[in-house]
DNA sequence: ATTAATTTATCGTTTTTCGATAAATATATA
DNA sequence: TATATATTTATCGAAAAACGATAAATTAAT
């Protein structure tokens, strides 16, 4: 029926051996919120932020988007 | 600099021969809405959105976003 | 020319991000 | 164990943005 949306940010963040908190001060916002990005409890993604993080992580959309259907 | 996120709604509307206003049906947003999200002129996406489009498309968010660094 | 499809724009309401902050939890390290 | 660090969770408020409704303009098709 209702598929849904993951976030990877996790994956990326190992294949980067890049900790939380360095990604989000490269993205410029706080720990705590990229932690509800990568935990899949954001609600919505402003552009410029999935563009930051794209360039932070140096990846595309679909690597950190998933759409997973039940 | 500065990269960006771009919008490919309209190349998997044409990959499957649909219009704009039966995706917006599908998804459930009027056709104005769903033509400034494919237009790229919208600065955010709800996730319920994102996973509805996918839904409809039957595609990934990688399919519908790309990151385009100049 | 007429109809349908798409785009652009504005208004108001609702939703959500995001910073700031604090606290809780988990993980690593001395 | 104790201590430091990293991550998660939660709350508040302000700013940003989605989105419906609507209308008008533009474009495409017939």
């Amino acid at each position: 029926m209702e598929g849904e949306i993951i976030f990877n940010i996790d994956v990326m963040l190992a294949k980067r051996k890049m900790g939380l908190t360095e990604l989000a001060q490269r993205v410029g916002i706080t720990p705590a919120n990229m932690s509800i990005l990568k935990t899949g409890k954001a609600r919505a993604v402003r552009i410029s932020t999935l563009a930051k993080l794209c360039e932070a992580l140096n990846c595309q959309p679909g690597d950190l988007l998933e759409y997973r259907k039940e």
